[in-house]
DNA sequence: CACCAGGCAAGTA
DNA sequence: TACTTGCATGGT
């Protein structure tokens, strides 16, 4: 994973030694959790604003209808689209953002996944984010875990924790809090994807509507009145 | 029963 | 620009 990194005062922020903590306490995530790009990236449309656990049985109908292709995706009518994926919820309105998404890479690089993935960075965030059901944090994960770009995924985990913590007031835009962690934190792929995952976790199970913090690796890191809001 | 989940686009003022 | 709303299943 991510070795020992030189020491420094810039390596002593605290989003860094949150990432510490949390690595410690719980190790590897194993992140993102797909057995090919295109399914990382049906995976990160599925998962919009929706439990992980539902999409896992989507994903799982998809393989079992043997679906989980571009062609097969593409040539589907939204309709058995929409029934494959209905665990995940959400699914007529999924069903066309999948269909955006396969529509743009047989128009735009006759049906080629690799040929979009290998787009440089800001060329294929630029892509991605034109494409209808695809937004920053859709768009930053593929960029992050589909074609191994440094780029710092933001989602409500991430809002929630900067804001408890008082890292972030909490109010800027998605683009302010990302750099807020490409900028203090070190360029790696792997460090980004294992931190966004970590974050995740402790969003599921500890900082949550009603937080947890008795037993959150990040305890010891809160501010002395404990967390905002 | 209520609440929540690894967002996004479209509408309104 | 800054809200608000629709989208939907499944687990706690």
């Amino acid at each position: 994973m991510v070795k020992a990194l030189k020491k420094g005062t810039r390596f002593e922020h605290p989003l860094y030694r949150a990432y510490h903590a949390l690595y410690d306490a719980w190790g590897a995530q194993h992140w993102w959790p797909a057995d090919t790009p295109l399914e990382m990236m049906v995976g990160a449309i599925l998962t919009q604003n929706t439990a992980w656990t539902n999409v896992e049985k989507a994903i799982a109908r998809l393989k079992e209808a043997d679906a989980l292709s571009l062609e097969r995706l593409h040539r589907a009518s939204l309709s058995r689209l929409a029934g494959w994926i209905r665990p995940s919820g959400y699914f007529n309105l999924k069903a066309r953002r999948l269909r955006a998404l396969t529509g743009m890479i047989f128009e735009r690089y006759d049906g080629r996944l690799e040929r979009l993935l290998a787009e440089p960075p800001d060329r294929l965030r630029e892509v991605l984010l034109g494409v209808w059901g695809i937004g920053p944090e859709t768009a930053d994960s593929i960029l992050l875990y589909a074609a191994g770009h440094a780029v710092f995924v933001v989602d409500t985990y991430t809002r929630r924790i900067v804001r408890r913590h008082g890292w972030l007031r909490g109010d800027e835009s998605y683009d302010d809090v990302s750099a807020a962690f490409t900028s203090q934190i070190p360029s790696d792929p792997g460090f980004y994807g294992e931190f966004h995952a970590l974050i995740v976790r402790a969003g599921k199970y500890h900082c949550r509507p009603r937080p947890d913090c008795a037993s959150c690796p990040l305890r010891f890191l809160l501010p002395p009145n404990g967390p905002r809001d």
